[in-house]
DNA sequence: TTAGGCATGTAAGGTGTTACATGATTGC
DNA sequence: GCAATCATGTAACACCTTACATGCCTAA
């Protein structure tokens, strides 16, 4: 039940879900997505659980905001989860679960297509990466030495991502190169 | 609803729920986990959506096996599958939702502590993999080229395997200097 | 006036995990 | 006798996605 955790985690400025939403698409959504019908009711709950509080205020555009903040009880919940060992999770990926069976396609030109399809997957998520890390490269004269605190630890995971999909982005040319040299086609 | 299409794809030869466990496990369990609790109700979906049929055979040891095939629309259903585009999915990290928030942690040590249990974690899954890719290697004389068609691609899934957690190692070596430096701790 | 961003939510359904229930056979 | 492996499954719950419902304000 992580999401509860990573909410929790981001209000360490008091927000509203709509803003909790904005900040997983600006920068968690590399290594967790949340909808907002996911997030509203996981407000809901941490707050009957006494680890958030809020207060409504009027909007400048649309009907009020509810302003979440973590109570005392709430920062320790944070701090708890905090010192859980790493774990690394579940793995689902439906492309490689592809893979896998691809040979039952028995057809090398579509087999590439489908890794010229990955390949331009790829790049736009890499795409997105780097204009993150160069944002925040641009905002930092000695970067990354000059990090806050704060962002120091948040710009980690944005390497990671970095990381990851560089080595995928590696895999799918020389997934491309073997079918190309294997079956003797072109492009 | 991949799960399906992938125990559709496991049914290359004739198994039981138990034996696709064994698959999951042996094979697949890097890119794609499941539990038993999952595989037995998913068969009796396809067998009830007309992919699947079954005989029953009696076990050597234990109640009687339910040997499961692809009917004629079962291959039919598992080449659509394969011609989909390829997609990323979801990707949930519980280890980098941590990260992003240990500043809170405020003890550079702990925080040491975090990447040394991940570098555990990562070096686990590397050596499994490793294991698993000289196994290949070592039934194959001029590997990867001499691969059979089957094999190839399911060698392929291997080294995406191997690649991604070889950049998250240096990732992580990567996150424990710059802590190390950053605090002036030692090892 | 209509589309889009702001802002809240619920409902239904799909997917996945954990725990439990049953029972045979083999080896210690 | 007991634990482990083989072999089947169900039930309850947790988590996530998609679609829908509501309504305000602003700019084209």
């Amino acid at each position: 039940m992580s999401l509860s955790h990573i909410v929790l985690g981001l209000l360490d400025e008091p927000a509203s879900g709509y803003d909790i939403k904005n900040k997983f698409n600006r920068s968690l959504v590399h290594f967790w997505g949340a909808e907002l019908a996911q997030i509203y009711p996981t407000l809901k709950k941490l707050t009957a659980q006494g680890l958030l509080d809020y207060r409504e205020v009027p909007s400048a555009k649309g009907p009020a905001r509810k302003i979440y903040r973590r109570t005392a009880r709430g920062d320790s919940a944070l701090l708890e989860w905090l010192c859980d060992p790493p774990s690394t999770g579940a793995t689902r990926i439906p492309y490689l679960a592809q893979t896998y069976f691809l040979n039952h396609l028995d057809d090398p030109a579509r087999t590439l297509e489908f890794f010229n399809g990955l390949k331009q997957l790829i790049a736009e998520k890499l795409q997105h990466l780097q204009q993150a890390n160069s944002d925040w490269a641009s905002h930092y004269p000695e970067f990354p030495e000059s990090l806050s605190d704060e962002d120091f630890y948040k710009q980690m995971t944005l390497e990671n991502g970095l990381a990851v999909w560089t080595a995928r982005q590696a895999w799918c040319d020389m997934c491309r190169h073997r079918i190309i040299k294997r079956y003797g086609l072109k492009t």
